[in-house]
RNA sequence: GCCCUCAUCGUCUAGUGGACUAGGACGCGGCCCUUUCAAGGCCAAAACACGGGUUCGAAUCCCGUUGAGGGCACCA
């Protein structure tokens, strides 16, 4: 069966990335059935929507890699309070046949249609209390210690005529009832009705709220599966009375455990990254994201232990059977080792270019054809090197510009004597300048090698030395390859200099 | 206060009544490899929250306790 599935934020700020893990369970599913998988906004609260934020939320995905099969195109984006400019075409308007507008503030006469339908059923009444009043109700309540749940007897004024102004609130029926939501996570929850207030459909603005809103888009737009937050637990049976009243199927309800930071408690801004952006910012790859996010509360099963997906074979594996129940803890640890092995299935000009950013910003510049094939002879030196593309500055920087002479201790090798480490660089400089192909870093490394044996060295010895004089660090990549990139030029006046530091002149 | 959810190594998890002396991964420690740093290989330490049941047998089923989290808006 295939499964339409959909993501559904309030563009009132950044996707947190407890809401991108939903998101991508989706997806998954969605792409595991071969079906679709779209984005709504849901932006029914004039109130909080933040200018800008539906064209980031569209990036985020972008930036994954997720395609979507239906969204907002730049029409709907356009009509939007604040106008919203996403220059790259989303979607062409073939949408799989998942119907339009995507953004809720564009469905309007959709769900007033369906508050209608409800109260000339007998299932939603109009009320007009107003916010003072029911603050009132709700201090009078907590003073008694009652728990404050509106329930259509305390309305204030009955005889409300459909043009003045109002609310439309939902019955709950039968009163004394029960609600039952089958959960394809947390199997069935059971309510009883006595719990659940008679909430309000659809705002005096006119606009709905989300429990009308959603029930009424997911059936419209023929959702299969509903993966939301845990969060939406408390308020599932008012949707699912809502789609009982309507007459129509429910979705297969799916609520996802949350992601917490690692003292156990919800992800917020003192644990750290917090937006997609944040993570990009630091060197993670997009596709080691997915891996990590979707490991987050997932689990191949049926032992299966598998860790290292691409997408592709998240796609193939991934179901709702693998998705667990409890919460689960966000770790740097494992999401860094992650983007390393990502890294390394990287091919080089791939990495390179994911890298140019990352350089520029650190100061090293690669902007000529030849400094471009350095860092592209340089990749296969720094991949296994680094977890995050924010760390290979300092390992390919001294090829890209000069360095400082290292100071003397500095160019002196352990356990050696000042004159014996002059001699070595000297001898060092020679056999370097005696070889017939600079390139060549295996015949380097042979004659280098060589030369410590005649000079009674040890490769640590000899190799240290050279390394602080070539590069100015103590910790580099493998020293001949680098410096076969470097060029002979460059690397035996670097050792002229550092023989002249060590000489004292 | 009321309602709801959750509970296996530090973390992500496998496990769906016997194959569990509880498996894998990250991290941590050790060893090997080694020109530095990594990567890689090998080895080790590390968990069924607690208490009652049910059963020949329970990490797995039931009840309770404790702990943790979430929700109780003209927000989503």
């Amino acid at each position: 069966m295939k499964a339409r599935t959909r993501f559904a934020p309030s563009p009132t700020g950044e996707l947190h990335i407890g809401g991108i893990r939903t998101a991508i369970f989706s997806w998954l599913l969605a792409k595991h059935t071969g079906g679709e998988f779209y984005i709504r906004l849901e932006d029914t609260d004039q109130e909080r929507y933040v200018p800008g934020s539906a064209r980031r939320i569209l990036q985020s995905f972008d930036w994954l890699g997720i395609q979507l099969d239906g969204g907002p195109d730049h029409a709907e984006l356009a009509a939007m309070k604040t106008n919203e400019d996403y220059p790259e075409a989303l979607a062409d308007g073939s949408y799989h046949g998942v119907p339009k507008p995507f953004v809720q503030s564009q469905r309007l006469a959709f769900y007033k249609e369906r508050s209608e339908w409800l109260i000339a059923n007998g299932y939603a009444y109009r009320s007009n209390e107003t916010s003072e009043e029911l603050d009132a109700m709700r201090k009078e309540a907590e003073a008694k210690k009652q728990n404050f749940r509106f329930h259509e007897h305390m309305r204030l004024r009955t005889d409300i005529k459909p043009d003045e102004p109002h609310v439309v609130r939902m019955r709950i029926l039968p009163p004394n009832g029960q609600t039952v939501l089958n959960d394809a996570l947390k199997g069935k929850v059971v309510f009883e009705n006595a719990n659940v207030d008679d909430a309000i459909l659809l705002k005096s603005d006119g606009f709905p709220t989300y429990h009308l809103a959603v029930v009424v888009d997911d059936h419209m737009q023929g959702v299969t599966h509903v993966l939301r937050g845990d969060d939406w637990l408390p308020s599932a049976p008012k949707h699912v009375l809502l789609y009982q009243y309507f007459g129509w199927d429910q979705p297969v309800w799916a609520h996802t455990p949350n992601v917490n930071g690692n003292d156990g408690r919800k992800l917020s801004k003192r644990h750290g990254a917090q937006t997609i952006w944040e993570f990009r910012d630091q060197g993670y790859l997009p596709e080691a994201m997915i891996n990590f996010l979707a490991m987050l509360g997932w689990a191949p099963g049926n032992g299966d232990e598998q860790n290292v997906f691409t997408i592709d074979e998240l796609i193939a594996k991934f179901s709702l059977d693998g998705v667990g129940i409890s919460p689960a803890v966000f770790e740097y640890n494992k999401l860094d080792w992650l983007n390393g092995v990502h890294i390394r299935r990287l091919p080089a000009e791939d990495l390179a270019k994911r890298l140019e950013p990352f350089l520029a910003q650190a100061g090293v510049v690669v902007d000529t054809p030849e400094k471009h094939e350095k860092l592209l002879r340089m990749i296969p030196l720094i991949t296994e090197r680094i977890k995050k593309l924010n760390e290979a500055a300092p390992f390919v920087d001294f090829v890209f510009s000069d360095i400082v002479t290292p100071p003397q201790e500095q160019l002196i090798g352990p356990k050696m004597e000042l004159h014996l480490s002059l001699h070595a660089l000297k001898e060092s400089r020679r056999v370097l300048d005696e070889l017939p192909n600079f390139d060549d870093a295996a015949a380097m490394e042979e004659a280098m090698r060589k030369l410590g044996d005649d000079l009674a060295l040890k490769p640590t010895q000899l190799f240290t030395i050279i390394r602080n004089a070539v590069t100015g660090k103590s910790v580099t990549p493998p020293l001949f390859g680098t410096m076969a990139v470097m060029g002979k030029a460059t690397t035996l006046e670097r050792i002229d200099r550092a023989i002249a530091q060590l000489s004292g002149r």
